[in-house]
DNA sequence: AAACCATCCAACCGCCTCTGC
DNA sequence: CGCAGAGGCGGTTGGATGGTT
């Protein structure tokens, strides 16, 4: 409307992130914990806008961040929650915690759109011009489905989730800490997602290093500034030595000042698995993993989840 | 080796929602 | 209740990179 953007701000910068830049804002994020973006520009002198430092933070610079190829698992839960809750990148991230709704979102685009595509226009071939691609909510099929469909199938998706919650708190591991309140995280996945952070740093100052070696020093005693260990070791988090666990209690306290990350795992915590390493496909499938991979599962459910069975065990195929 | 093309992905933009007053 | 500001989200863009001709 009238309000100018936030980045019309003379003065404010707009393109890639230096490492620089990136180390101010991971080292301010550690001090105060992420949110009140606003104050966030004025406080570090950064001359970015609220919304840029806050998209840098939760697409490449927030602890736990998974990069590289999506598995096939990952795939599969994109393509089954895509179909489920459309294009709602946000809601299919909080299901892949390790993922950004970036991520998900550029990996649909780029990769699974034009597979389902292909697959849809084969089985149009096939079955003679039969729907039989993803039904997506926002897709153009979606128009048929009536307002009263539509609101069932939020309802079955609200009274899955909830039950799949449920479950996850009942029947999770008789010995884990239960209590999210007294104790979010256990401190190996601490230091793990720090690690995440620091390799991201690590990587980025590597590359840097690489362009221009005389800014790193820069680069340095800025880190230096607001904390003793480096970021560019990315051994840090994964060890155990005395130093690090001032970074993990550091990291704790930030993590549970954290809304917007500890609701975030916390979610996941019970049930709904968070590895915060490679590992993650090898793990025993969550209730909802099971649900959401299981066609026979599916099947169960009312029309929409017989329609999402018919749909989702051809989009299947693809595996 | 150079030009062209395709792909990827970080970042931006604009709209929407939420919250506080 | 209405307004303004901040945060969040999804769509889109454009630069970088890799592959092909």
């Amino acid at each position: 409307m009238g309000r100018p953007p936030c980045c019309d701000k003379i003065g404010m910068k707009k393109g890639p992130w230096t490492p620089e830049e990136d180390i101010i804002l991971v080292s301010y994020i550690q001090e105060h914990g992420p949110g009140n973006w606003r104050a966030v520009p004025t406080n570090t002198g950064l001359l970015r806008c609220s919304k840029s430092c806050r998209l840098r933070w939760t697409n490449y610079l927030r602890p736990g961040i998974k990069r590289g190829d999506f598995t096939e698992h990952e795939e599969k839960m994109i393509i089954h929650l895509q179909a489920l809750l459309g294009n709602r990148w946000a809601a299919i991230a909080s299901y892949l915690p390790q993922r950004t709704d970036n991520d998900i979102k550029n990996y649909w685009n780029t990769h699974l759109k034009k597979k389902l595509q292909k697959l849809q226009g084969h089985h149009h071939d096939d079955q003679n011009g039969k729907t039989t691609g993803i039904s997506s909510p926002s897709s153009s099929d979606s128009k048929s489905i009536s307002k009263g469909q539509w609101e069932r199938r939020l309802q079955t998706d609200i009274h899955m989730a909830k039950k799949a919650l449920c479950e996850a708190l009942s029947l999770d591991k008789p010995n884990t800490t239960s209590s999210i309140d007294s104790k979010p995280f256990s401190l190996p996945q601490q230091t793990s997602t720090y690690a995440s952070s620091t390799e991201n740093i690590a990587r980025l100052l590597e590359n840097w290093t690489k362009k221009s070696p005389n800014s790193s020093s820069q680069a340095m005693s800025v880190s230096e500034s607001t904390q003793s260990t480096s970021f560019n070791n990315p051994s840090v988090g994964l060890s155990s030595s005395p130093s690090e666990g001032a970074i993990s209690t550091n990291f704790a306290g930030f993590n549970s000042s954290n809304s917007e990350f500890s609701e975030h795992e916390a979610k996941f915590e019970n049930g709904i698995s968070v590895h915060h390493d490679e590992s993650k496909t090898e793990m025993p499938l969550s209730f909802l993993e099971k649900w959401l991979l299981d066609d026979a599962g599916v099947q169960g459910q009312d029309g929409y989840f017989m329609d999402m069975a018919a749909s989702l065990g051809e989009t299947a195929d693809l595996f």
